[in-house]
DNA sequence: CGTAGGTTTGACTGATCTCAAGTTTGGTGG
DNA sequence: CCACCAAACTTGAGATCAGTCAAACCTACG
């Protein structure tokens, strides 16, 4: 198994799950050229307004999106796992209506628009596939909608952890309900509409409750039943495919 | 001009701006069998988990899409109007991810899920307006996460005032800052995460300041420039093509 | 070690919700 | 044209959730 595979081999994995993508298809993917970059953590990959003529597909570390207000406001918009493509949405758009950047250190591999276009254009199923990816977002982004319009703080984080858990899972990155949290209370806060202080209380009550457990950066779902019953998860929206 | 063409003109002038169609494709799209319908206010099209056959153009009046708790808090997600087409998802999901139910009187045109999408096989500029108009649904919900997530009571009632007039003004319904607004407080409010009780409150001190009026179901808006800027408003999220 | 970023805690403030009682509006039938 | 009704809107008082400000405490990393 040669490296550039291996690299784009789990955004491939993913694709492959929403459309029946053939050989072929599998080939065209794999013979994109692709140039491997290095980040350190919080670097603005993509910033709001911007035309850049790439896509990023995370391979290593997390990412998320998010928007601003005039005021200052941050609102994360979403969080990205290895395998994601992390600015899609540049197939069609004439420019990024959002920022993405890293929260961990990482590694992404870029995509020339042009031959990304291409490969749309010839082959169907992976268009297909990239579509459905989009939805899947929007159906993401709807659901945050309604865990932040009209969710409690508790709810909100709870929910937000199921989701995590849940995708990361999918994505299988390692043991399910037992993982290193790459995000700060604060970048909880930023995606809940929540403060960091209130974050922290709640996590606590969380905690005190025996639904979670954390001992430094590593986290564990101890009550998962449980916590997706007061997050109020139900994970259709994820994958509704 | 027979009724037919007439009747999902606004649908199709609406893609002609996100694609460039050429005649044959404006021809396709005139083609395709619809079965008018009317319907009451508050009637549910479509609902979530659903997986009906078809998909619905709103010709005239106004409807919304919305997801619920599981405690019976609900979550308006977008609000349409004449020429949109509300469950556009279905071409490609399985499932409808939330619900679609009207907010006044209004007339719906039923189009068959399969010929619309013979026709996305066929015509690719048709295709990538279509997946252009979802993007532009999936833009508009990340700001409603900002919305609901970063903005004060006020900011937010102010945000949502301006995208309605925007869009309304786009579909080219008549004056731009002044018109007869279809939803009630209590939908503001779902939509704003928010209670009717304090939608109403705010709606007074935008009055007393001035920025808007209000005289039975009549809306103006007063101060167009001051409701942008304590909205935070910016358009470029709702056209992002 | 020393420092910066992240976390934790406390006391106080303020925005929004809740509950509850009116009032207005628009539609319906007599 | 009027009487009535349901839905929407309005207003007040008190409760609560989450925000603010500020200080102390970790802990990873250079």
């Amino acid at each position: 198994m040669a490296d550039g595979e291996d690299i784009i081999g789990r955004a491939i994995r993913k694709l492959d799950h929403l459309a029946d993508l053939d050989e072929a298809d599998h080939q065209a993917l794999r013979s994109l050229k692709t140039k491997i970059r290095s980040i350190g953590a919080n670097q603005i990959l993509v910033s709001q307004g911007s035309d850049v003529a790439k896509c990023f597909v995370l391979v290593n570390g997390y990412a998320c999106s998010h928007r601003e207000t005039s005021g200052g406001g941050r609102q994360i918009l979403s969080f990205r796992l290895p395998g994601d493509i992390l600015n899609l949405d540049r197939l069609l758009m004439k420019r990024a209506d959002h920022n993405v950047q890293t929260i961990s250190s990482a590694t992404v591999a870029e995509i020339g628009l042009e031959s990304l276009r291409q490969i749309v254009g010839q082959r169907p199923r992976i268009a297909e596939a990239l579509w459905r990816a989009m939805l899947i977002d929007a159906s993401i982004a709807r659901e945050w909608v309604l865990n932040v319009g009209r969710r409690t703080a508790t709810q909100r984080i709870a929910h937000l952890l199921c989701e995590f858990a849940t995708l990361r899972d999918a994505a299988g990155l390692g043991h399910p309900d037992r993982f290193e949290l790459p995000m700060t209370q604060e970048q909880i806060g930023d995606a809940t509409g929540l403060t960091a202080v209130h974050v922290n209380r709640k996590l606590h009550d969380l905690e005190k409750a025996g639904v979670i457990a954390r001992t430094r950066r590593e986290w564990t779902i101890v009550d998962w039943r449980r916590l997706k019953r007061i997050g109020d998860f139900d994970d259709h929206y994820l994958c509704a495919a």
